[in-house]
RNA sequence: UGGGUUAUGGUGUAAAGGUAGCACUACAGUUUUUGGUACUGUCUGUCUAGGUUCGAAUCCUAGUAACCCUACCA
């Protein structure tokens, strides 16, 4: 059987727990804020989440972090929704943190009936410089002081819109002193008169982060949180707060968050790339979001098997897009139909090829899947082929065409190159060709062997239909770490689309399912853009191209 | 002389005192009607300096580096 595979740090967390009895079942939860679009990162996060419950026998909610109301919005809900389902995983239950926004009130009520939180009536300038810095302890002011009754009525007030916003703050009475941040009596309460998504005008009091995030872990009895590195100094204010207020013990782990060369992962910074237009929308296929990686034709499964390959660990990482292109092209091969299209042609003349004759050629749809099946490809005496697999005076180890040299062209005859024709300008215009009628395909009893196979498309039976190659959105391999603005990292080549290419006609049928390897070219989908009159395809990932590694060494 | 986290080939990730392994990349080859796929092989690594031990990536001591923490964001 396969040999069992090692544990990362959380499995052998949660592995232990289950050992010590500490749990029957494991509750994970997935918890977007509803204010962008899911990206490859949050991938992982999903994967990770949902693929722990799944291992383990327990299960994962999908809990939007909705506590801020003046970022979020239902169409990012929609879309995250989506966005999971399409990756492949079922949420137990669909919950939101405004579900709580009673029980969190509650919570401080009680926080403040215990002398643990305080009304603040400061402006955020005088907070931020009572607290503080990593090297100077902060200090506690005279709002401190206030009782618990008239923390109480002040805080009630704060609920019944009696005050502006900014005027007053709720904050936990913890540790001015402490060398962690966070602990000098962080703010748990604001006041927003702002429009909220789903409790529209209930609250002009929104609870912060580390007061709702942790509280409806509880809520939920989540009994593994698995939050980014960045959160590991709001543990001990996460484990302080459920201490307090006596709940379910939820815990928090966290683990290193998922960076790719290429690439930026901050959804401001993805904001940004769609409202300055610089991408077409979150789904522009060169975005790392999900829904873009969906429009470029990643599937689901490469998406989950390259979050299986990248682990999961504490420390900084920086995956090579490469690895990722990797997964999807495995994964592509595997499943797509096998097409020809014509990028950029030139016209192939067969002048012993009959004229106004035309060959069915069987070509199979699939090479690694027996059951494939095949389709039929038609072949005539004037045909197109890609202009650089032709060569006047062919370079060393080239074995494409060229003059008096042998191809085979996929599925069809041996032809030879017998002439060049070239316009006034000295263009290539045409390539006069003879073919070797016995070396059919799957009859070929001529006995040669040629070592190029070009692929082709019949003038009279081409499609036109317009290609869009996508390379990589940034030029810097580490966008974050780049000196300056991520923008001026913008790769201006990343969008490249070809009008007209001549495709074979089994492609007029296409559909935004179907995954296409364009033979010797690449994989290729259908974008949403196409219309009945216009066929359109993205280039998920290119072909490995051990030739066009041949050419760059010399 | 603030606190926290992390250091293993080019990139990730394993090895819980006992052969430094796996994947990607790179390179070389075999097969091939896709210069694809598949298959085979090769290169490259334990942050530094000491120490404990028969034996250290792992334990100890002292350094070094990177990242995080001073939002009424999450």
């Amino acid at each position: 059987m396969s040999e069992e595979k090692s544990l990362n740090f959380i499995e052998e967390i949660i592995e232990n727990d289950l050992a010590e009895g500490k749990y029957d079942k494991i509750v994970t939860r997935f918890p977007p804020e509803p204010n962008g679009y899911l990206h490859v990162g949050h991938a992982k996060s999903i994967c990770l989440n949902f693929g722990l419950a799944k291992k383990y026998g327990g299960k994962t909610n999908l809990r939007f972090d909705d506590t801020n109301p003046s970022t979020e919005e239902t169409e990012y809900v929609d879309s995250i929704k989506e966005d999971v389902k399409w990756l492949g995983f079922e949420w137990a239950n669909e919950l939101y943190a405004s579900d709580y926004f009673e029980a969190l009130y509650q919570f401080a009520t009680a926080l403040i009936k215990k002398g643990l939180a305080y009304v603040d009536d400061s402006t955020s300038d005088e907070i931020a410089e009572q607290k503080g810095t990593p090297s100077a302890a902060g200090k506690r002011n005279q709002y401190a002081d206030r009782t618990a009754e008239e923390n109480q009525i002040l805080f009630e007030e704060m609920r019944a819109g009696r005050y502006p916003d900014g005027s007053k703050v709720l904050r936990a009475k913890i540790d001015m002193a402490s060398s962690n941040m966070l602990l000098r009596d962080p703010i748990i309460y604001r006041i927003k008169h702002a429009h909220h998504h789903r409790t529209g005008d209930d609250w002009c009091i929104y609870p912060m982060y580390d007061f709702a995030h942790g509280q409806s872990d509880s809520i939920e009895n989540i009994t593994h949180s698995i939050c980014t590195l960045e959160f590991i100094p709001h543990r001990p204010l996460y484990d302080w707060l459920i201490e307090k207020l006596e709940i379910f013990p939820s815990h928090q782990y966290e683990f290193a968050r998922l960076n790719i060369t290429y690439c930026i992962m901050s959804k401001r910074k993805l904001l940004q790339l769609v409202t300055e237009n610089f991408v077409s929308g979150w789904d522009d296929p060169r975005m790392p979001t999900i829904s873009g990686m969906r429009r470029r034709g990643f599937t689901p499964e490469s998406i989950r098997e390259f979050c299986d390959k990248i682990g999961v660990a504490k420390r900084e990482n920086l995956i090579d897009f490469g690895l990722l292109e990797f997964c999807v092209r495995e994964h592509l091969n595997r499943i797509s139909f096998r097409r020809m299209v014509v990028f950029d042609p030139v016209k192939l003349v067969i002048t012993n090829y009959e004229e106004g004759r035309v060959e069915m050629m069987q070509s199979e749809n699939n090479p690694e899947d027996e059951n494939g099946g095949n389709r039929e490809v038609p072949f005539s005496r004037e045909l197109y082929i890609e202009r650089e697999d032709f060569m006047e005076t062919p370079a060393k180890k080239y074995f494409r065409l060229a003059p008096g040299q042998m191809v085979r062209l996929k599925s069809a005859y041996i032809i030879k190159c017998d002439d060049v024709i070239k316009d006034s300008a000295g263009e290539i215009v045409e390539l006069r060709c003879s073919y070797l009628p016995e070396s059919k395909s799957g009859g070929d009893s001529s006995g040669l062997k040629v070592k190029g196979t070009l692929h082709w498309v019949s003038v009279a039976h081409a499609v036109a239909a317009e290609i869009r190659l996508y390379d990589r959105l940034f030029t810097a391999e580490n966008v974050d770490a780049a000196e300056g603005d991520f923008k001026d990292y913008i790769n201006p080549y990343s969008l490249q689309v070809i009008q007209t290419a001549f495709a074979e006609p089994a492609l007029s049928g296409s559909n935004l399912i179907d995954r296409y390897q364009f033979i010797r070219k690449g994989y290729f989908c259908l974008d949403k853009d196409s219309t009945a009159e216009k066929l359109i395809f993205n280039r998920s990932v290119t072909l490995k191209d051990a030739w066009a590694k041949e050419v760059k060494k010399s």
